[in-house]
DNA sequence: CTGAAAGCGCTAACAG
DNA sequence: CTGTTAGCGCTTTCAG
């Protein structure tokens, strides 16, 4: 009766292939449940059959497969993170955090980066859902756009809907109520913080620099700018207010061209700094100096800040705890202890604090 | 006899749960493998089929799932790379290269930065292997230690055992006859030609700053910069040179350091633009201007290079294209084409060019 | 052009 | 403490 033998497995495919789970079972001369339990280590195995199954395994050279594991149980153990750009030192700050959070939850991080593309970001998310991260981490500007908030939130039931989670990092969350979590920082908080700095030395002419013309998070910082400016009883001066790109090259243009207008101004708020890095060039060009003849406060606080001569005045943003957060909110609703009432609340704001360099000093005269 | 009925599956665990390929079936009244065809588009299927297909996922909102695929089929449709640091922008151009064409390829791009831990480096690769990522990518310095050469070496044979390769860019290829492949630039001729730029300008005196004291990759521009010297029959004075760090920090204690001894030199060689970033602090604190009093180069042209007051003369290295080598060598022997003649060569090479800007002049006096 | 069915490698009940 | 046995969701022969 030898040949009615089920003999589920007809042949190895390859000799030099991959080992299985279940050829260092075959090996230890144990089930394929007792190496996983060993492999996971979550169960008790006697250690004996530990030992063996663990030489087994070192003497095949045997490697899980992520892929099985994923299918087979519930977690992917890997987070999704979308980005504009890598290499900007913004993105990267946070990306850092993400990834150094994933890992200490054991998990890997997959990093998109879309160059700017609106499109690839959501082709993205598309692509991590496939992946079913156990979290999909979108961060940076959002556009105020019907449709792509549509898609927006429809990405994100689809993510909840598979037991993992959206998380919108450094923007506002969905005005919805899909399953999503927003991670930000208090921007408006910041700028108001910064102008008041500004207003403090002696500034009233302050010259708006940088940030996207269409509403987007970012306009949090000329919100805060202008709430600090009524505050103290000044009126913003539309003059004054000049949005468009986010570069170098826009804060040197910009500050080249109100100097060459003859515009009346003691202080420059660039809306980040790298923007103000731009503003330096443009200023000693025209033989201004700073602070003595205008001073200049930036936002984010990335490594250009303090690199710049003299070192600017700027707000810091948690960048690389932002990302953190952004992981504990996504992954909360996967944590074991899945207490109900502990629950993560879908919003999450980080402080920000002024950073007082050399680049403020009070207007000339 | 409808009681005999095999009902292979029981129960839909969750009804909120993703729809699956068989779900779409059920519902195009196809088999899944139909589904499958039309989903993968690499198979001939009738025209009403496919759209009776197509409008059954978009109906179910189905996502396929990237495991079970990685599982079924055989490429994973996901590169790996481990870098030291994301937020340098020498790692963030050559990941932002990796995550560039490996999107061209139709692959996701996992992301691990070690924060400069050794052991998390391999670490990282044993989990690139268990994802059993199409090709993992090692990018940076490696310390020259004889029991990692050997782990390395495991690690390349493993990922060539399983179908995928390991990719060693920006470093030395391993001298052995693992599988791996290697993509470099040109460390030795990019520092030699910049020196030589120095020499041209009449300097013989030449603080060389910074790099990694063990030998290492970058010990190569050290020996770039030797050659160049003795080309032009100038000996290198061990005074002169000043290995350690590699960063900011180091190159501005080494700087005032210098100077302070009264050391004779009329240009600095910094192993790489950040330590240049530092010199330029130290050389301002003491008074001395870039380049009248001394001339000062760097190396890789990352942005600080152009930020840098006067713009830094350095040695550009193709970091993004780097990155777009490597997934190409540690994709190859996966791609259809698979002539076994038009083989990747196991190593690369891409060359360096200086970028002369304003930090250097003639010698004073 | 389409369907049936056998797995891919692993985990998780469910018995012992 | 350990083994049996279903699947997880998809691809891929092998037959029509």
């Amino acid at each position: 009766m030898a040949a009615e033998t089920p003999r589920p497995r007809a042949k190895r495919r390859d000799p030099e292939a991959a080992r299985t789970i279940r050829d260092v079972a075959a090996r230890a001369g144990v089930s394929t449940a007792t190496v996983s339990r060993v492999v996971n280590g979550n169960y008790p195995v006697a250690a004996s059959t530990r030992a063996a199954v663990e030489r087994a395994m070192r003497e095949l050279g045997y490697v899980a497969n992520a892929h099985a594991r994923a299918l087979a149980g519930s977690t992917t153990r890997v987070v999704g993170i979308v980005v504009n750009e890598i290499v900007d030192p913004f993105f990267a700050y946070i990306a850092r955090g993400v990834q150094a959070e994933a890992v200490a939850s054991g998990r890997l991080c997959l990093v998109c980066s879309t160059q700017g593309d609106q499109a690839a970001e959501l082709k993205f998310v598309d692509l991590l859902l496939e992946q079913r991260a156990d979290a999909v981490i979108l961060v940076g500007g959002a556009v105020e756009d019907k449709e792509y908030f549509a898609a927006v939130d429809h990405r994100a039931r689809q993510l909840g809907a598979s037991g993992s989670s959206l998380v919108l990092c450094g923007r506002p969350g969905l005005a919805s109520d899909a399953p999503a979590y927003a991670v930000e920082y208090d921007n408006t908080g910041g700028a108001a913080a910064i102008t008041d700095h500004l207003l403090n030395a002696g500034h009233t002419r302050i010259l708006y620099l940088g940030g996207p013309t269409a509403l987007s998070t970012t306009t949090a910082r000329l919100r805060g700018f202008e709430q600090a400016l009524r505050a103290r009883g000044h009126e913003l001066d539309p003059a004054l207010v000049r949005t468009g790109a986010f570069g170098r090259q826009f804060g040197y243009e910009q500050t080249l061209r109100a100097i060459d207008e003859g515009l009346d101004f003691t202080a420059i708020f660039a809306a980040n700094d790298i923007v103000a890095a731009g503003v330096y060039v443009a200023l000693r060009e025209r033989g201004r100096s700073v602070p003595a003849d205008v001073s200049v406060v930036g936002y984010d606080d990335v490594p250009v800040a303090s690199e710049l001569q003299p070192a600017l005045t700027t707000v810091r943003v948690p960048l690389e705890e932002l990302g953190r957060a952004a992981v504990r909110a996504g992954l909360s609703g996967l944590e074991k202890n899945a207490d109900p009432f502990a629950h993560q609340r879908p919003v999450t704001t980080l402080g920000t604090v002024v950073v007082v360099r050399d680049s403020v000093a009070p207007p000339p005269r």
